[in-house]
Parts: structure tokens; sequence; C-alpha cells
DNA sequence: GTCTATATGATGATAGAC
DNA sequence: GTCTATCATCATATAGAC
């Protein structure tokens, strides 16, 4: 006779294996989206995720792990390669920098980006980790599907600068709550930070 | 005969009074500045201005009331206004937007100031007491300053815009340290980025 | 004004029972 | 897989001696 004894046949993966895991992934990035690395201890995440403390440290090792795991984001190089990609036709008519905003502000609307991007500016400013992180986010998704669209000379200032815009943004609109920047529409953003994009990337911009 | 004998008079500030005072002042800016608010342990504070940790509640009471009075910028909203007001031919020239970045860039030589803007931008993000600080601090110190300077219909959001692109800046050219634009000169900002404070100001932004 | 001593609580992490 | 118990460390803050 079998382990397991009765007739039920023990098939798939066994109950509370994977389900807190996420549930502890889901609450890690809520709370680290909310009161950045240093704020968010693994108590409240764990009371968060209706789990015990302990369970994190078993399935994540330390903090930092698990912060590195929840502020992963596999696939969002792809997914904003793919939004630029679909409409071919913005580079070559200067519409790059509209298609850009635009692009960024739909992401946005995934909660799950949403407090993945927050929970990296967040912590960014006072976690050496998450800063590196934050930058080498910024470099695969943006400069790595737009540089192609930019002149060599002063192609990383263009980058730069665009970067600079677009975490201004993130920062006064989504962070600080700044208005009515943060209650505008993502129509009304395009429209108003488009063209700056747009000259960053193929304006004149130095002296 | 006074109270203490010999012939030396008893004139001016008593000795160890305001100077251990303003020590820790500027050790706290420093480090809040450089790790935030909730980094920023008083223990450290006192260390870096070579004190006792006891002594910094003595003199202001709690962290929070330090923070208020280390991050307490009297009269820089004055300063940037008489900055803003020495070019007044910039206003009508349509160089405002520019003389606006030059004199943030030019401002922020001052390392008190530095550390102050640093030390409010990093713990905006993690202490809400500090958001506010920051809000208020880009409210008096922007908005009142260039406000008359732009069309009443979207004034809030050219203001707002403005202080995305400004907030960006500084995030990505001093706490992130982006390259090129952290090595960059002032002027070489001021050309890249006063064109998108002048079309914030008093371009075409809505649809 | 300055410091020692301490109250009080939260944190990350670990060992080990079930 | 899950939880209890606990360690070591750090924090802010206070009381009170000198």
């Amino acid at each position: 006779m079998t382990k397991g004894g009765s007739g039920r046949p023990r098939r798939g993966r066994r109950p509370g294996e994977s389900k807190t895991r996420s549930a502890i992934l889901v609450a890690a990035r809520r709370l680290f989206a909310d009161q950045g690395y240093d704020g968010a201890s693994i108590r409240d995440i764990a009371a968060q995720a209706g789990v015990d403390p302990a369970l994190v440290h078993h399935f994540y090792g330390n903090k930092e792990a698990l912060f590195t795991a929840a502020m992963h984001l596999p696939n969002l190089p792809e997914q904003l390669g793919a939004a630029l990609a679909s409409d071919p036709a913005a580079r070559a008519e200067g519409r790059l920098g509209e298609l850009l905003v635009r692009t960024v502000v739909a992401l946005w609307e995934d909660k799950a980006l949403q407090r993945t991007a927050i929970g990296l500016l967040r912590s960014a400013l006072t976690h050496e980790r998450a800063a590196a992180m934050l930058r080498d986010f910024v470099r695969s998704a943006i400069l790595a599907r737009v540089a192609d669209a930019v002149e060599a000379p002063d192609r990383d200032l263009r980058i730069a600068l665009v970067a600079s815009q677009v975490v201004g943004l993130l920062m006064t609109r989504y962070v600080l709550h700044v208005e009515p920047l943060a209650s505008a529409t993502g129509e009304e953003i395009a429209h108003a930070v488009g063209p700056t994009l747009q000259r960053y990337l193929s304006g004149q911009i130095s002296m």
C-alpha cells in the first residue's frame, strides 16, 4: 500500500506550497511600494500576506533576496519594446517622444507594474541596491529600445534627459501626487510632455 | 566680586552653547541628505557632530523637530526670487525657462542648500511630513515666483509640469547620479532643459 | 550644558518542534 | 510547510546626576 492510504490519489501540486509564496510576493510588492525598502518590515509583509514571518525567511532567505524577487520585472523591457514597435511610423514622423510617454502612462495602468516601479523609485533613494536595480531597469528598458533612434554624438545625454523627465513625471504624478498632474488623463500628459521627449531625442539640445 | 572670580569679564555668549546647536544642525543636514529621514539616526547625527545623543533631544526635543529645523530654508524663496528678478528682460523675451534652470543649478552650488534639498527629496518618498514640506517648498519657491508670468487657464498644470522636470533633473543628476547628466556643466543643462521649461510656461501644452 | 543609565519597543534572523 | 520561541541589535526617548 502506498503512502497516503485511502483511495484519493496524490496528483498535482500539494496545497499551500506556491500559494503562500506568491501571496508573500504580492504583499511585499505592495509594502515596498508604500513604504520603501527600509520602511517595509518582514513582519508587516507577512501579516499583509496572512502568513507567519518565519515563512518569509524560509522561502526567500533574507530581506534583500525578497526585495529582488518582488521587484524583478521579467518582461517589462519586452512589453515596452512591443508597444514602441506597434507604431513603426512614429519613429520616422517625429512622434516617438509622444509614443514613449503614451506607452509609459499606459503600462502604468497595470497595478503590479505600478507597485513595482513605485517600490523601486521609493527604495532607490535610500537603498543602494535598489538604486542599482532602477538604473539597470532604466538602461535596459529605455536606452536599449530607443537608442538606435537617436544619433551618436550626444546619445547618452539625450537618453539621460529623457530619463530625467520620465522619472520626474512618475515622482510628481504617482508618488508626490502633485495636482493637477496626478489626476490628469494619459492623453493630456502625452500632449504636454510628448514634445519634450521628442526634442530630447532628436531636437537641438547642446550649445 | 562678581561670579567668575578673576579679572576676565563675562561678556558675550557663554561657550559651548550655540556652537553645539549648530554643529548638530549641520550634521543633521548631512545625514538626512545622505540617508533620508528614517535612515539617519539621532545617534549617528550626534556622533557626526561630536556630541552626546542626549544633547540632541535636549536641544530639539525629538527627531521630527530636528528634521524640521534642519530642513528649514528661511530665505530660499527670496534667493530664488531675487535671481529671477535680476534679469527682468528674460520674462518678456521668452527666456524665463532658461533663467529658471540656470538659477536652480546655480543655487545648487551652495552646499548647505544642496544638502537640504537632497534631504527633503530623499525623505519625501518615505516620510509624509517631509513630503508635505517639499510640496510647500515647491509651491512657495516656484509657484509664487513665476505664477504671474503664466496665463490663468492651465496655470496650475504648467507649474506642475515645470516641477516635474525640475524634480526629475535633481533626482537623476544629484541623487541617482545618472551620467552624463551628473557631470554636465550648468551651462549645458541650461541649454538642454531651458526650452522645456519655457514651453511648459508659455508654450502649447493642452489638446 | 553635558553625560550615564535605562525604559521601551521594533527589527532581521535563526533554531527547532510539529 | 508551518509555527513558537528567542537572540542580538538597533532605534527613540526620558530621568536624573554632575
